[in-house]
DNA sequence: GTATTCCCTG
DNA sequence: CAGGGAATAC
């Protein structure tokens, strides 16, 4: 999965991308280096123009001069609730504007469609009332007219955006220039009806106009414009991310205008809030951007330089053999962190000097100010944590070596200085009105930072400036960033090492019959598919669909369980949710997006959502996560590598994070015919249906067969509800039945055998009791604790049994190879009925208890 | 041809 | 018990 993104990302950011994929000389490096200085001015540039800073800064200024205390008064007729909640609604709308949430939500009084999760994640569910409170309000200060100048304009902004955005996914980011911009806004001022695209956006200029008409595309809107980058479909790759910053840029310069024309101060106000957010935006892909570059360039001196024997080399082959696609590695967390372990090591790299942590440390930054405006992110602690603690890996692994870096410090100081701007600006502008308006656009949330931004604000900090202590948002943030910059949420990072098997059930998950109802973007699983688990689960559960806009934000725990790394614990069910945790360090690109952003789904990762969506039908582990879950127990955490060859052909691509123990799983998957089959380990064992046979269940079987020694399928099925049934369980434990009688009548045969050494000559003087040794042969086997009453059926079978064996040994039957086979004929008719008591998924309990 | 089953090995 | 080959059943 992440491979593809980071492909996509790669050839996105030509820059750096592609052009040094595999060999990267010096030369090179320092053209990519060159270029990215370049870039990096663009950027300023780009912000210069209309830096956000000053944008903001006029529009506040010109915003309290024309309002001035007026507003309060204004806001406060509209409701309280409306004022609270109105920065919300804004960035409700801004966030998601590019997809999913309708934006006309926030225009239209219409009842709002329920806060996309995604917004919800971020702690700050948006209040119903809040996405369309402002709509009722006007009408108390603004006349009709103005209402529907304001909705025009707004609109027309809107629309300008979406066109942005739309215009930015042809276009390769790096080409486009500010002229461009100017282009493409007047057109499209001119152009309402040409914006055919599915953005939101649009569709909230529709539904402002006419709701109804609009309404139902909505739904479909998300999926559309996801569709619509094509190959790129569900990940936001470099470039998208760059053209969203030229359209925010571009767009506090549309919207000034109208700001001006238009007298609500409503309406300016939310227009400067979704300006400064936008700005924001903007910083912030800039870093990532930034982020990216840098990274590629390290990762292609890395490369060089790793040949070193490190081990990573082993693990990491497969993404070097991907020329084009080493980018991905820097996109992934984990490749990033090993990218900066790597450049650590390295005694002297010019490029080193250039240190992410520069990069990462401002991306805190403006995580931070973003938490100040947005106030109120709570996004689950955990994954925040996560993130953080990538952040942090990340931040120690870079190398020390700090030397004069010149690019690191002009970056770092634009950088700073920008985003103090920003921050200044943000805060002047929230903190000013709310103090003329007592709660005025303020939420709780708000009030919080301040102090930390305020100090920012007052000037471009020093390059590497203190940054205030992390607060949890900010530390989200920071992770976030680390995450996005990554530029997907590819689900590895850290995990990588030891959760390498994951990809491999990414891989089989690929071929699965799911992508063969076509819902997978491609029908053979390609390099980049495999790479993606998470997309491709999504795929699957998507029905194909690129990225779900759906996904909502975090999943909830209870879904992760979908890949579970140690398929181990899951068989065991010990695993408790918390477990599972691995995936969620995807999540954090989420957060990092903010609510602004994070509307977008389209360009953004699914992330571990997807885990959890498709996790419920997909993942089985099945036979495979016994065959592991043995072998394992076996090997003592044990290396199945010695499965590899088996099926490298069966990897079809192999991204290189699969390390041997992903071929192990993988190989395991192929031995199941059945690829539908292979989705994942349930941790969920015990209460819960899980996918995959648990070790209870081979008890519980064990038990059953006591009573059944051919069970028919349909009957495992029946006793085995709380597990998933695929042709890989079913097989288990069909083998597993096969098993036990293999043992079973080996036990006869050779206490047959036995007794007739021992001169008996007469079936009458078999009896299987529970004292015998042939019973507690098999007692030891079936019922180890013997904590189960074997039935009394059960020894009157084995008795029956043996005596068939003695009796055809002593007929000499045993001369004909399928002698045994009469045997088996007879025994299959003595099975019993299973107590109902197994089919109880806790029968184990009950049963042992009793 | 695929799916089971048998049989053997580890 | 699982893996896997061979035989066999469908």
């Amino acid at each position: 999965m992440n491979q593809s993104h980071g492909h996509d990302q790669d050839g996105d950011c030509s820059l750096v991308g592609h052009g040094h994929g595999g060999s990267n000389s010096d030369g090179e490096k320092s053209n990519v280096l060159r270029k990215l200085l370049k870039r990096a001015n663009s950027y300023e540039d780009a912000l210069m123009p209309f830096p956000g800073a000053t944008i903001i800064s006029q529009l506040l200024k010109s915003n309290m001069g024309k309002n001035g205390g007026s507003d309060s008064g204004f806001q406060g007729s509209g409701a309280l609730s409306s004022g609270g909640s109105e920065i919300h609604a804004e960035d409700a709308c801004s966030n998601s504007s590019r997809d999913r949430d309708s934006p006309s939500d926030c225009l239209s009084p219409g009842p709002p469609l329920p806060p996309p999760s995604s917004s919800s994640s971020f702690g700050r569910p948006l209040p119903s009332s809040s996405l369309n409170s402002h709509a009722p309000s006007q009408p108390l200060s603004l006349s009709t007219f103005d209402l529907d100048r304001l909705s025009d304009e707004h609109l027309r902004a809107k629309r300008a955006r979406v066109e942005n955005i739309i215009r930015g996914m042809s276009h390769s980011p790096l080409v486009r220039s500010n002229g461009d911009h100017n282009q493409d806004i007047h057109r499209e001022n001119e152009n309402c009806s040409i914006n055919s695209s599915s953005s939101n956006d649009h569709r909230r200029e529709g539904n402002s106009h006419n709701t109804s008409s609009h309404n139902h595309s909505r739904s479909d809107g998300p999926s559309s414009l996801l569709s619509s980058p094509g190959s790129r479909a569900g990940v936001v790759s470099v470039g998208e991310v760059y053209r969203e910053n030229k359209r925010k840029q571009r767009l506090p310069q549309q919207q000034h205008c109208f700001t001006q024309l238009v007298c609500s101060r409503q309406e300016q106000r939310q227009e400067e809030r979704r300006q400064l957010k936008l700005q924001l935006e903007d910083m912030q892909k800039q870093l990532r951007q930034l982020q990216e570059k840098f990274y590629q360039i390290y990762d292609s001196e890395t490369e060089e330089d790793e040949e070193n024997g490190e081990s990573r080399d082993a693990d990491r082959g497969g993404e070097r053999d991907e020329d084009g696609n080493l980018s991905e590695d820097s996109i992934r967390s984990d490749g990033l962190e090993e990218r900066h372990r790597a450049r650590g090591r390295r005694s002297n790299q010019e490029l080193s000097e250039l240190d992410p942590g520069l990069f990462l440390d401002r991306a805190r930054a403006l995580l931070r100010e973003q938490a100040l405006i947005d106030g109120e992110m709570e996004e689950d602690v955990d994954s925040r944590e996560e993130v953080e603690r990538n952040v942090e890996s990340a931040m120690k692994r870079r190398g020390g070596a700090g030397g004069g870096r010149q690019l690191a410090e002009t970056l770092k100081q634009e950088l700073n200085c920008a985003v103090s701007q920003v921050v200044d600006t943000v805060v002047k502008g929230f903190s000013s009105p709310k103090q003329a308006v007592s709660h005025h656009g303020c939420h709780s949330s708000t009030p919080a930072a301040p102090s930390s931004s305020s100090n920012s604000s007052s000037s471009c900090p020093p390059p590497f400036g203190p940054l205030p202590s992390l607060t949890p948002e900010s530390r989200f943030g920071g992770g976030a960033l680390a995450l996005s910059l990554n530029g997907d949420g590819s689900p590895t990072s850290n995990y990588h090492s030891s959760n390498q098997r994951l990809h491999c059930f990414g891989d089989v998950i690929v071929p699965s019959p799911l992508d063969s109802f076509g819902g997978r973007l491609s029908g053979v699983p390609m390099p980049n598919d495999q790479t993606e688990a998470l997309p491709l689960v999504v795929r699957k559960s998507g029905g194909g669909g690129g990225g779900d806009n759906n996904n909502p934000s975090l999943p909830p725990p209870s879904h992760h369980h979908s890949l579970h790394p140690s398929p181990l614990t899951a068989s065991l069910g010990f695993s408790p949710p918390s477990f599972r945790h691995p995936f969620p360090i995807p999540l954090m690109g989420y957060p990092f997006q903010s609510p602004l952003i994070h509307g977008g789904g389209a360009g953004y990762p699914p992330g571990p959502k997807d885990h959890h969506r498709s996790s419920p039908d997909s993942m089985d582990m099945t036979r495979e996560t016994l065959s592991l879950r043995t072998k394992m127990a076996s090997l003592g955490g044990g290396h199945l590598s010695h499965h590899h060859h088996h099926h490298h052909h069966h990897r079809q691509s192999s991204p290189g994070q699969h390390g041997p123990e992903g071929l192990s799983l993988s190989l395991i998957k192929s031995e199941c015919g059945d690829l539908q089959d292979m989705s994942d380990i349930s941790p969920y064992s015990g209460s819960t249906i899980q996918e995959g046979l648990s070790p209870n269940h081979l008890k519980k079987a064990k038990l059953m067969f006591f009573y059944t020694r051919y069970p028919s399928s349909n009957m495992l099925k029946i006793f085995f509800s709380d597990v998933k049934f695929n042709r890989c369980i079913t097989s288990q434990l069909i083998k597993w039945f096969s098993n036990f009688r293999e043992f079973y009548y080996i036990q006869m045969e050779k206490f047959a055998r036995q007794s007739i050494n021992e001169g008996v000559t007469s079936t009458d003087e078999l009896a299987v009791g529970r004292d015998s040794e042939l019973f507690r042969a098999l007692n030891m086997h079936y019922n180890k604790a013997n904590d189960f009453e074997v039935p009394e059926r059960f020894l009157e079978v084995s008795q029956v049994t043996l005596r068939e064996f003695f009796n055809a040994i002593v007929a000499g039957k045993d001369a004909d190879p399928s002698w045994k086979k009469a045997i088996y004929k007879v025994i299959c008719k003595l099975d019993s009925e299973v107590p109902d008591v197994f089919k109880s998924p806790n029968c184990l309990q009950e049963l042992l208890h009793d």
